[in-house]
RNA sequence: CGGAGCGUGGCGCAGUUUGGUAGCGCACCUGUUUUGGGAACAGGGGGUCGAAGGUUCAAAUCCUUUCGCUCCGACCA
């Protein structure tokens, strides 16, 4: 392509919308625009960028028997209130009405539409399993879209739909999915872990999610550091130290607190450690008060806590209700004397010997409490959120914690959408059984940003060559018609052995010619010069490397596609 | 939705405190000279300051409402 042709605006200044690196790179170098948040254009060089990487998903997705079709965009509201997710989904998805008023929304998700189709063509188990996958734009109604294509209310996903007769098989059909997407992941050229997952709004059992570690990652990602253990945070569960404290329980004693309300300020105004400190969380769990206790340095995850209850709903009690609810005060809640209310309590409460918590008065607190002695609990549950430095739960080691951005999502669905659309096949002894069904997920767009945010410098970015838009770009410097003859004909038969390149032909200086380069972050670099021309070579710069390499004239293409060959 | 910030030519910003009718850099157009790391000079086009209402002789600037954007939290590929 030459690049006097294209539509490939640059920006020198980084926009002020974008915060984050990979968005403010998409902006500058063309890759996409902005129609309102969350919402964009992907531009010539970006669409190219979606494309490889959407070929490469394409064959690994193949390999494993993948079958590509595409669904609706449109969704009619009976499919989605069947399964019961037009409620639980709402706001997240895009609703409106026909002409007749007839309800639909826009495909946040594809498990309704699939189901639905497999409901009325699966009769046998002859006919299974099965894997279907589609790539096509979804749209949901995001509470906060961020970071640009990273979490965009509009965006391209691989969705992929596995169906078996049975757990095994889907266990089956759930490891040639993972092995897939490593697979997929590796040749975007990007480094990919594979983390335990809670399943969410999907449902279902096992679940992976697949992380590219990055800075600007939304999720927090645990790893063992001397197994292979990972997780999300939210699942995460550390190694379980018994060392339980053998100091002699005291007698309980209320003392006087003024104002002393957070952990911070108790522990520092009785001079105690906040780990011998109970905190009390007054939380509404689909309506019902509860209280759920966790050592005075330890951060409440709500999603074990909702996990374990089976609940949908968790919300901090408002301070005015704390009399109604538990008889007490805001700032002074703790479990001694709290009666009718359930009372939930990390594991590691039941270690804690003389703690301080709060007395239920205002600005009382008692010292010396000691569970089970001075009050009782429902159930001991495990609600933290793991930290680094915590104990590995499958070995000796210890866990680390770092940011990933979530580009792939795996989960064995069971039979939960089979039954509620009534899915079901006939087994060998002709008995109906509802399919056994698995979704698979990958964020094309965001493995884009992904992608940027792996892999640029100060300068831009430094695709890898897998998802690079073009392989090569030439680069004839200053208006000599040596200069121009020689990159012609470079650029002529590169392009006719089918490598793609882009002739920088336009009338600009050196210095632009560089920089938009680097920006665009094409793998190679062709420098074709009058200087460079009269000692019988061009100039090679490899971008990820910086490495500066020469290509002797004459036989410089086959040089040029060796050279090529060797960059990742 | 809660908290914080922002909205001025295509992009990045100043001007708002102390009202007086819009400016800088980049980009763009024309010409000349340049041409190996974002050229120089000369000339030129483009904005009524997110929107609506109000105060005032006078509003980018003060007041009210509203819309949008970004960041922090609940959501997820």
């Amino acid at each position: 392509m030459r690049m006097s042709k294209m539509y490939l605006p640059t920006l020198k200044e980084n926009p002020a919308e974008a915060d984050v690196v990979s968005h403010q790179l998409m902006l500058r170098a063309g890759l996409m625009r902005t129609l309102t948040a969350g919402v964009y254009t992907y531009l010539p060089l970006g669409y190219r960028v979606i494309r490889k990487i959407e070929e490469i998903i394409r064959q690994a997705m193949n390999e494993k028997d993948g079958q590509e079709l595409l669904m609706p965009i449109i969704h009619t509201s009976e499919l989605w209130k069947e399964s019961g997710r037009w409620d639980k989904f709402g706001p997240l998805m895009i609703k409106f009405q026909d002409r007749k008023g007839r309800e639909y929304c826009l495909g946040p998700t594809h498990e309704e539409i699939v189901t639905d189709l497999v409901r009325d063509e699966i009769r046998s188990y002859k006919d299974l399993p099965l894997n279907l996958y589609q790539i096509q734009t979804k749209v949901r109604d995001e509470i906060r879209p961020r970071f640009g294509v990273m979490r965009g209310r509009e965006f391209i996903m691989k969705d992929a739909y596995s169906f078996d007769i049975d757990y095994q098989g889907l266990d089956n059909s759930y490891q040639s999915m993972y092995d897939a997407y490593s697979k997929a992941f590796a040749n975007c050229g990007l480094d990919v872990r594979a983390v335990e997952a809670d399943t969410g709004a999907m449902g279902g059992k096992d679940s992976h999610e697949f992380m590219v570690l990055a800075n600007s990652g939304e999720d927090r990602v645990a790893f063992c550091n001397s197994c292979d253990y990972a997780a999300n945070v939210e699942r995460a569960v550390a190694g379980e130290i018994t060392n339980k404290n053998t100091q002699e329980e005291k007698e309980l004693e209320k003392i006087h607190t003024p104002g002393q309300k957070t952990i911070e300020e108790i522990s520092s105004f009785l001079e105690v450690q906040s780990e011998n400190t109970i905190k009390a969380l007054a939380l509404l769990v689909d309506k019902e008060p509860i209280l759920v206790l966790m050592r005075g340095d330890d951060q409440l995850n709500e999603i074990k806590l909702l996990n374990y209850l089976a609940a949908d709903e968790l919300t901090v009690v408002a301070d005015d209700k704390f009399t109604e609810y538990y008889n007490s005060v805001a700032g002074f809640i703790g479990p001694v004397g709290m009666d009718g209310i359930k009372i939930y309590a990390d594991k590691r409460i039941k270690d804690i010997v003389n703690a301080v918590a709060g007395a239920n008065q205002e600005d009382y607190h008692y010292i010396n409490v000691n569970p089970e002695r001075d009050f009782k609990i429902d159930k001991y549950l495990d609600l933290r959120n793991v930290t680094a430095g915590d104990l590995c739960p499958k070995c000796e080691g210890q866990l680390e914690i770092k940011s990933g951005i979530e580009v792939g999502h795996i989960f064995k669905l069971g039979t939960k959408y089979s039954e509620s659309l009534q899915a079901r096949y006939l087994d060998e002894n002709g008995r109906e059984q509802p399919i056994v069904m698995g979704s698979y997920g990958i964020g094309v767009t965001r493995l884009v940003a992904a992608t940027i945010e792996q892999h640029h410098d100060d300068n831009g970015i430094a695709w890898p060559k897998a998802v690079a838009p073009y392989q090569v770009i030439i680069l004839p410097l200053g208006n000599n018609d040596d200069v121009k003859n020689k990159s012609e004909e470079i650029y002529n038969e590169l392009t006719s052995r089918g490598i793609e390149t882009l002739l920088d032909d336009r009338n600009e200086r050196a210095g632009v010619k560089f920089n938009d380069a680097e920006l665009i972050g094409i793998p190679l670099r062709l420098t074709v010069g009058a200087r460079s021309l009269k000692n019988g070579i061009i100039e090679a710069k490899i971008r990820k490397t910086g490495e500066d390499k020469e290509i002797i004239l004459g036989n410089s293409v086959e040089a040029i596609i060796d050279l090529l060959a060797e960059i990742e």
